[in-house]
DNA sequence: TAATAAAGTTAGATAAATCTAAATAAAATT
DNA sequence: AATTTTATTTAGATTTATCTAACTTTATTA
């Protein structure tokens, strides 16, 4: 059984390696964690002694598929309490990902199997992410950041990249939340934000917010 | 802030000081921590330290105003989770402790009054345990041991004073749960167990379980 | 009252997780 | 290719929480 800690630093390589290919890199997860390299190196030879990574010194990291299962089946339980924070007690989508943080640790796989019957077995959390089933299986479909929409593309908002309160609290702000349906009037060159249509308000976005906001295209 | 530790032995020294007068001893905390005395002298020193107890060496313990302000709020938090985990997710009542012992370190005290709200504000836990509110104020009605009832007294089964899991799903067994009418017929000499009718059946029950039962007579 | 037993404390050890400082290896630059 | 910079690792320290063994204090018994 996995500690706290361990559980966290697992979670955390599984969301870098899903960020790039090739290893994860010891300075990418001490940012991620907070914390030093010197700590994660440590944790890393651990992960190993546990057949949870596969690590080399100076090569970074990857999960091994008992490692990936281990973080995979903490992410669905991060994602159910997100959603059930949402749906049942009412809390925005930007102030769930701290207590869902810390309820994810909770060690009770019937807990869980209650939760998603109780939840209907959702598919997505609050942000869009799919949440892994109880064999570990989710659907990924192709999606693409509003920043890559051509000129009068239509699309749908369905996810985000970037899952930061005050991030999450501006795309509310800005009327940019999951479900929203957004066609592209321009990208303008200069700055590379982009000129958008929603609901029949035309408004303009930075490349940076564009970048981070996830369309279903039609 | 406390650490998970030191939340858990606040609420030990609180349970164990509702069940006697005077202080709380070393070796009745160690019994309830599973762990050793030496362990127990330790952290009694720390929760000195930051005044949630009050201690002299071989005095025993008891809570400040602090610590048991401390203590009752993990006290309705755990509660709070307990019921919900009946309520809402479909556990049985001897299934809940557990689960309820991790949820109640989540460091949130909105997600705490956004579950009261979700509860209706709820009394009392699913084994009849009184729920503090956000004040730390319950009530504590006075309550009578089965044990204690007299021939052809009545009264109903409103909680328990022993939450293991096999005395709880024993008192399913027998249908002797929250709710029950219950009357004495009589006390059985011999060996303390008692006589008792309930919904019109007669059925004994042994002086030790009736001890732990908890009733409010009419 | 003295002896014994039990409760409780102290000292030092271990494990987990973190840190800083120094050293090593790899990558980037010149 | 050599030098410099950055990334990473190693060594040793700290903190928290636990342990065992030995010692002290209190309670019980004779």
């Amino acid at each position: 059984m996995e500690s706290y800690t361990e559980e966290n630093y697992l979670k955390v390589i599984y969301h870098l390696s899903n960020l790039t290919t090739g290893t994860v890199q010891t300075n990418a997860i001490a940012d991620k964690i907070q914390t030093r390299p010197a700590s994660v190196t440590d944790m890393m030879k651990k992960l190993a002694e546990k057949q949870l990574i596969n690590y080399v010194k100076y090569q970074g990291v990857t999960l091994t598929e008992k490692g990936k299962a281990t973080a995979v089946n903490i992410v669905r339980k991060h994602r159910l309490w997100e959603l059930f924070l949402v749906k049942t007690l009412n809390f925005k989508w930007d102030e769930v990902h701290e207590i869902a943080e810390e309820l994810e640790h909770v060690n009770s796989p019937l807990l869980i199997e209650r939760l998603d019957e109780y939840l209907g077995y959702p598919k997505n959390d609050p942000h869009g992410d799919p949440i892994p089933d109880k064999n570990g299986n989710f659907d990924s479909p192709a999606l693409v950041k509003l920043s890559k929409l051509k000129p009068a593309e239509k699309g749908i908002v369905v996810g985000v990249s970037e899952h930061s309160s005050s991030f999450l609290k501006y795309l509310e702000k800005i009327k940019l939340t999951l479900g929203t349906a957004v066609e592209m009037i321009e990208v303008i060159e200069f700055d590379g934000s982009v000129d958008l249509l929603v609901e029949d308000t035309r408004k303009n976005v930075s490349r940076e917010v564009a970048s981070h906001i996830l369309m279903r295209t039609n």
